[in-house]
DNA sequence: CACAAAACTTGACACCGTGTAAAGTTGACA
DNA sequence: TGTCAACTTTACACGGTGTCAAGTTTTGTG
């Protein structure tokens, strides 16, 4: 029992998850936390010295519940560059909403905050590499377009996947995930795919 | 002379847009636009009661000097559909990096604050309503993809504009704005327009 | 010119949320 | 039995927004 208690950290992760879930945004303040995990306001801090140390905590644990690492091995496996950027579009556009609550309020800090700042960007970095691979599949098939270079290709690919273009599809336009999906995947291969293909 | 001093209101409008266009982000404290426009904190107050009506006024003040509607009215007058959606999102386009630093800190206030929500809601309608008008025009000339509706087509368009796809390319990726200005053209065209065309 | 209203200043304060500090309580286990 | 770690309780500093009230300067008008 080194680190304070495991059980009372992950009761705070998870309560912090669940509210973050249920209103995502940054109305979810210290104070709320601690009640909803039935402890003192400080004792979170025991746990997270700041605020920012609990959301970049929390998405951590929610990457290891829902082991993000899985689900993007089934993109790594596919044959084809084609088949890549589909299971790639679906596995991580099928993920963010699982993560959505957490990831706003960590948007929300990472203009005020050092360290919020540097997870999100290593996160995004992370998918980046995913799209990278991708782009990378895409192009040893000889099915790159040639309007775009390689890198160009992966920022256009990781902008169209960001956090902000699910949540304007999904809540300023009122698409189902279904479509996003669907609409996302046909765009990808639009825009990145060579003409003759 | 009715609503307070016209000049001094003038200042602090042109203050805010400098200090923001300079430091985009919410690191700009009331304090720091009175000091910049040589008056007292009360003073700002006096013409803005809250911060939020600050910023919408300054967004309002700067469509106003830089006449965004004469920009837009280029895309309005454009003949084709293929034009009308270039004419728009060069207008547009390179109409936000102008804005960017006051649209940032209104976005960022937007899951806070009611009024900065609304005010921001509004203006991404305007840009909006100029997406739909692009969508129908290329819809008259029998271009528009049938692989999206209308509504679907308008609402893709307005998330490849949005100011965060713009700040993510030019910041994150640094992309030139004439870059940026050329991928989204042809991107839009791939995506939007039918395939035998 | 005088004086009243408007514009602005000065200084104080309430409120909220984050983060810190310190003393007290509880329970495990050795 | 005593000690140590985890947690509680209370209190407070800080920074930023917004409010209030009393005082001063500027401006327009009879």
């Amino acid at each position: 029992m080194s680190r304070k208690n495991i059980e009372t950290r992950n009761r705070i992760l998870e309560s912090t998850w669940r509210l973050l879930e249920t209103d995502p945004g940054n109305d979810v303040r210290m104070s709320d936390i601690a009640k909803e995990a039935g402890i003192s306001r400080q004792a979170v801090y025991l746990h997270f010295p700041k605020r920012a140390d609990l959301l970049v905590a929390t998405t951590r644990y929610l990457d290891e519940v829902r082991d993000i690492d899985a689900r993007l091995a089934a993109s790594r496996a596919a044959k084809t560059g084609l088949e890549r950027l589909d299971a790639f579009i679906q596995a991580w556009g099928n993920y963010i909403p699982e993560i959505y609550g957490v990831a706003k309020a960590l948007l929300a800090m990472k203009d005020q905050d050092e360290e919020a700042y540097n997870a999100w960007q290593g996160r995004m970095q992370a998918v980046r590499e995913g799209c990278e691979a991708a782009i990378n599949a895409l192009d040893r098939d000889g099915m790159l377009t040639n309007a775009l270079s390689k890198k160009e290709a992966t920022d256009l690919l990781w902008t169209m996947l960001s956090v902000r273009n699910w949540e304007q599809f999904r809540s300023e336009c009122n698409w189902t995930q279904a479509r996003y999906i669907d609409v996302t995947k046909a765009s990808a291969r639009k825009v990145l795919v060579a003409d003759g293909a």
